[in-house]
DNA sequence: GGGTACTGATACTCGCGCGGCATCACCGAC
DNA sequence: GTCGGTGATGCCGCGCGAGTATCAGTACCC
């Protein structure tokens, strides 16, 4: 009888009674399990002691299962084939070619990059499953941190130790508004031109550094502007401008299938600038299945100087 | 390293592993083991070994998992708990808890006995399961034979050796005819005056033996009875005796709830004798299961005598 | 900064139990 | 009867798992 940890068994007796049962016949399952036969014939015994059930018949002319036999064998084959399994599956993550990988993005990444990177990667590694959410910059850093995702297409605005980086693109935000709006007139706008326009932004807490630069771009221009609607995520912004509420800063990417009510125009001289970065924490190496997506949207995307 | 056998792990090493897992510290670990902590250490550096996978991240303050830890984490929970139920699943097997019982029966004794043993069985034996399905006599008895089912409800019409049996009860049949045709008028008939009339009957295969006795019992009274259809279950020829293709055989027990189209009416003198007996082989002791099943059978039954 | 307490890893020994070989007991075929 | 084949049993060696003692590194304390 083997030690206990609350299993009256070993994997070695299970083993040994699955090959006996198969061939209902202890020394050719000995043969096959390449250990002799008398001690099979005490493992098979011990595992019926330690359960308390005779689970063969041995007639003198060969073995049959008995019932409790029969359920043992059922609820045993569907365990050890997991049990099997596990190297290879382990394998295949140290490989690379399972697992998963949270991603966290904003709607800039959606707009842009991020379709053809989960194409690209979806291709090459179909059997790593990503989870994507949503989700502001400043989420996205914590949850790094914490470890609840593994990488994330954001907008950093300060330095972010502890994260590796990788500047995907950098665009200078344009200005969104009613397509009735007197400036849309305009072919390009200066900020200061805005300043008696009702703003709709993202709230503060999202990226504070992007936030304030905002504020102080427009300062720098001699304007205090009127913070009207906060929204998130950027892109309902649209709904709100076409509502007549305010405009809004946005990306050229972004501003790609606008409804005709809204039009948007480039700002010139000054102008805040949004940088996509994927991130990731530089504390531990990249488990495979990351480094695996790392490599995919990098290689697609090469870096912009930071 | 353990021997192999395409395992090459034991128990042992994922329990260990599971337990500093769930601790995310060996020495507490090891103590819930009851074992000491180097060599707890030891068992879970060889699981490592032999997985080529570092599955804890130590530090020299706590451990951590990787992922390869949480995945192979993950897959193990389930199985260890499958194998831990395994002693408890053959006790309640043992102990006629659980279990499954095939029960083969004819319509005769779903008209008869068989709800009420259902009833007290599942109220007595919740965890048992009935494989239930309607057969002929014949097919039971070779069903027995092949181990197919364990027990059956049937109508035996010769000795069945290597069968142990309980008759349950004995009825005369009487003759079901349409309610419109001339003898229906009689409270009750005599097989001699059935000579004209059509009769539907069961398959002579499904029951050779009690069918050539319905034949020699016509005989006796003089009569050669002309067979127009064969119907099985039996209960189906309420139909045909509705339709007016003929009269039928069937106990009073059978006749009840019939509908107002046909009428049924006993027999005097000669007339076949319906037994309906439980049997189950008498070559092996029965699983707890079927004993179980047997058991609340003829307690509810008390046995006739043959 | 050195002591202390804690972590997990290592060195060594001990003894249980697995597995091997040889053999037995029993059955069926002929 | 003999012979071939089944699974069980006796016995022995030794591998390996577990225990004790100890080491090595870190965090925290004053």
């Amino acid at each position: 009888m083997p030690r206990e940890y609350q299993y009256p068994f070993e994997l070695r007796h299970l083993v040994y009674f699955r090959e006996v049962a198969r061939h209902l016949h202890f020394r050719k399952a000995a043969e096959t399990l390449a250990i002799a036969q008398p001690a099979l014939s005490r493992a098979v015994a011990q595992l019926e002691t330690a359960l308390g059930a005779n689970l063969l018949d041995r007639t003198r002319r060969g073995v049959a299962i008995t019932p409790a036999g029969r359920q043992l064998l059922e609820t045993l084959e569907p365990l050890l084939r997991g049990l099997a399994e596990i190297p290879a599956d382990l394998q295949a993550l140290a490989a690379g070619e399972t697992g998963h990988v949270r991603v966290a993005f904003t709607g800039l990444a959606m707009a842009t990059v991020l379709p053809g990177i989960l194409g690209e990667f979806h291709r090459r590694h179909p059997r790593i499953r990503l989870e994507l959410s949503e989700s502001p910059t400043s989420a996205q850093l914590a949850a790094l941190q914490a470890g609840d995702i593994a990488c994330g297409f954001f907008h950093p605005d300060a330095p972010t130790p502890a994260l590796r980086t990788h500047v995907l693109l950098r665009e200078r935000n344009g200005v969104l508004l009613p397509a009735a709006h007197p400036l849309a007139a305009r072919p390009s706008l200066r900020l200061r031109e805005l300043a008696a326009t009702p703003f709709v932004l993202f709230p503060r807490s999202h990226n504070p550094g992007f936030y304030d630069r905002i504020l102080a771009a427009f300062a720098a221009a001699g304007v205090t502007p009127r913070i009207a609607e906060e929204i998130w995520p950027r892109a309902n912004g649209v709904g709100l401008v076409r509502a007549g509420l305010g405009v809004t800063f946005m990306t050229p990417s972004e501003a790609q299938h606008l409804p005709p009510e809204v039009a948007f125009r480039a700002l010139q001289g000054p102008a805040p600038e949004s940088r996509l970065v994927l991130g990731w924490s530089a504390e531990t190496e990249p488990a495979p299945a990351l480094a695996a997506f790392l490599a995919v949207a990098t290689a697609t995307h090469p870096p912009r100087k930071p």
